[in-house]
DNA sequence: CTGAAAGCGCTTACAG
DNA sequence: CTGAAAGCGCTTACAG
């Protein structure tokens, strides 16, 4: 029924064997037998059945893209951060190496470990050839990740175990809190808060170290908001805390927790850019369609994105793994 | 190396054709039979291999999502209805069927045809069991879609022709430009304008029509604004012209650009929810998470990817093509 | 239920 | 470069 190699060999008047390493891409043949074999293939809508040939080199040509899910099942609509990853993420496999992801997504709380055995088999039956994963994980599914003998590339995870077959990408988050907080220092506000929603994970402790290295040169004080699931929630329930304590400026630590901050400040009639300081951290799209625009610190997600695949697919052709630090910028709007 | 069927049937000392049955999800057997192979299977690690499998049943288990990008690379990250859409995928994928997504996008507008013609060798290439695609194609390319013999599932397609293999769902996009519209005259609202940015899309064109219909009962007259690419810009460049010509209310055909129009018009001072009444549509979040909040349509996007993810996987199995409507609802908030 | 066998479409040594 | 052959791990008739 369908076009195989045996069908363009014979068309070509050549083997097998030749039809197969020129779609393989070796490079032995001259062009005239190259171009034979193309010829044929065009002529007879020849196109290479990707499951045979992944039964014999053992390779998918898929990558796998481990996402957390901390709000109900709406991971990708709660988090503008994991489609921007994404869209870095796809820009290099569609163009460079014509690749596919495909998702894991570790749906709920209640079932945690069990949803991950269960991201683990189907990582293995789908035989991937690397994995991104984005986040903090427990340690134990980090050994069982380490174990399968596939590169890993770490999203933003501070694991300090060594593990093999893993990489790291991480931004500069320690510079990030320090730029942020210094800001508000200039801007004049005297008493900043740092609002934060899970402020547990190793991830934001960087961005909270960074809030209190710029204090301390201040010689100022800390003020720390911390809990909720939702960043947007939490931002809209820390704003009555706040003006309870005459904090006049926040960081926040990620972008949506201050949109939320943003939100109940502007029911409330507070001037902010002005009368309260407020810098954000992430950059996402949302801080520039809000008004007042927010501040806050770029972290340039989309190349995150990018340097994440390009680099864990220079893995698996072979390429040693490693540890990769992104910087940060200032974006200065109109809150701080 | 790996563990395969011959290992298990050995181990449970079985024949293959029964731990493949098995594995299968044949229900011939005994529990007995069941779960000496279950056992084994487990004792040993076994997994399938899915190429194997697909080579012979010539299923991939691969569900392929097709993407149009309008704005540069970035698909994911400008278009939250992406992401929602995506959320209701992998929701069915995940929970009831483990079948797998793949994104097959449409990079740019320079060279549409041939990134098509890509796409649809990929298509082929990866054996995809069926596909969804959202927004609008030329026909050639759907007439080409159509030739696969493979399930397609269109998300807000409203091209008239009839293709085979192809099923459809939509929301009542003429009912929600009706209502919004209805919202504002309600409102008191008399000079009414309808913003868009890609009217010229079908899609755009019922939710338009239905602003006409509103506008025709009411006796009033229309105003049109169109044109732009980047829905957000295109609506903070509206709000001009929208003031020059003394507009108080209008209707924009999507929340983004509502959302552009909405950052222009508190720049200005306008008292947006009184002297100036504003309907977005979509319901995405940000539409909640500004100030003031946005009154829209809801089109329960997550439902529409979760409703068209359940339809093509039934149709993968074996159920009619279909069209499917569902309905639209206002939500009224602050801004009209 | 069993078990031997064929075959899906490909890649990979291997002898020439 | 060629060409015959083996084999990846599975499913699917088929005769019992």
């Amino acid at each position: 029924m369908s076009v195989t190699v045996k069908d363009v060999a014979k068309e070509a008047g050549i083997s097998r064997t030749t039809v197969s390493n020129v779609f393989g891409g070796k490079t032995k043949y001259s062009d005239e037998t190259r171009e034979a074999v193309l010829a044929a293939a065009k002529k007879l809508g020849y196109k290479p059945n990707l499951a045979a040939r992944s039964l014999i080199t053992n390779k998918s040509g898929l990558v796998g893209l481990i996402l957390p899910s901390y709000v109900d099942t709406n991971t990708l609509t709660n988090s503008p951060f994991y489609n921007i990853i994404m869209d870095g993420v796809y820009s290099v496999l569609r163009d460079e190496a014509y690749y596919d992801l495909i998702i894991f997504s570790v749906p709920s709380k209640e079932n945690y470990k069990e949803k991950l055995l269960q991201v683990s088999d189907w990582i293995d039956v789908r035989n991937v050839d690397g994995i991104l994963a984005i986040g903090e994980y427990d340690q134990a599914f980090l050994r069982d990740l380490s174990s399968k003998n596939i590169p890993v590339m770490l999203i933003d995870n501070y694991s300090s175990e060594n593990y093999s077959n893993f990489s790291y990408i991480n931004s500069d988050d320690e510079a990030g809190g320090y730029l942020a907080t210094q800001q508000l220092i200039k801007q004049g506000y005297k008493k900043i808060g740092l609002c934060s929603a899970a402020l547990h994970s190793l991830l934001m402790q960087k961005r909270y170290a960074g809030y209190k290295r710029a204090l301390a040169e201040a010689g100022y004080l800390e003020h720390v908001f911390a809990g909720g699931i939702d960043a947007f929630e939490a931002g809209k329930q820390m704003g009555e805390a706040l003006m309870r304590e005459k904090v006049d400026a926040a960081f926040c630590t990620e972008d949506m927790l201050a949109v939320g901050l943003l939100h109940y400040l502007l029911k409330q009639r507070v001037r902010v850019g002005q009368e309260f300081g407020l810098v954000g951290f992430d950059n996402i799209s949302i801080g520039r369609q809000i008004y007042p625009e927010l501040t806050t610190i770029d972290q340039n997600i989309f190349k995150k994105g990018e340097t994440a695949a390009k680099t864990l697919l220079s893995i698996v052709n072979g390429a040693k793994d490693t540890r990769l630090l992104l910087p940060v910028a200032l974006i200065s709007r109109e809150t701080a």
